[in-house]
DNA sequence: ATAGATGCAAACGATTTGCAGTCTG
DNA sequence: CAGACTGCAAATCGTTTGCATCTAT
């Protein structure tokens, strides 16, 4: 839970590394490994996710959850940005808070905290599902 | 996935939601079911399942996510406050951030969105854990 | 009566692990 | 060569669902 071992330099780990840093978007372990077979390459949903692991433990990428309890990662932003999302159609707008960030920063020094990392997930209903008339 | 449903009045509807009422803290359903069954309560894990998410429709709850994907509930507070936690020991310390909300709010909008919602989630290692001179 | 509520067991979906074979340093 | 890495299948874990049975209204 807290050893970052010496690591291998493999031709798996690399492609997952690279995927994750051409995209801005969070993706989910299922879909990194869905992309990487498209691309032809022969990975394991397994080892997706070990590597996903590695990754994340290294610091290179950053690991959320989405309300379902689903892990989705992206690879480390130098800014902090956040996100609103529609809970109808899942659209996502990526909003950044200097302002909060420091707040947040701030705050958890204030309580003796130290290796802060924050999150902000703002959730509602987007204009075009609300014109749908969508049930709540 | 929409429908507020007209609900019956049952002993333990009425148990899950006064256990919740009675506490500050954020509780997971299986918490939530080993507490009652402590108070002598015989109930069942599905109905706790049933009825927290029956709660949480009606507004009566919220409904959060840990970092390890469990769901964890709390009676809906009239102010919105967010949640300082340590990575390694889980300690949380409960926060308010006006100004945060309001941003939150506005953003949201400016955006088209409404029926908003958000949460802040700060993790960092808390001054005893740093002490303790933890593996990270 | 009638539709919602409940319990149990089975189903599920995401993630992890055991183990045997492979490959990197 | 030793120790990482990989894949597959099986195991976990939290949560959901099917179904027959109760029970509030």
């Amino acid at each position: 839970m807290s050893d970052t071992q010496r690591r291998r330099h493999t031709r798996y780990r690399q492609q997952v590394r690279e995927l994750l840093s051409g995209s801005e978007e969070f993706l989910s372990a299922q879909t990194v490994h869905t992309m990487l077979r498209s691309q032809g390459l022969p990975i394991g949903l397994t080892t997706v996710y070990r590597n996903l692991q590695a990754l994340t433990k290294d610091g290179t990428v950053d690991a959320l959850r989405t309300s379902t309890g689903e892990q989705i990662f992206r690879h480390c932003s130098p800014v902090q940005h956040h996100h609103l999302m529609c809970r109808h159609c899942s659209r996502a707008v990526e909003v950044t808070g200097p302002a909060l960030d420091q707040w947040a920063t701030a705050l958890a020094e204030v309580h003796g905290f130290t290796d802060i990392n924050h999150s902000v997930e703002i959730f509602g209903t987007c204009g075009s599902c609300a014109d749908t008339d969508h049930q709540i």
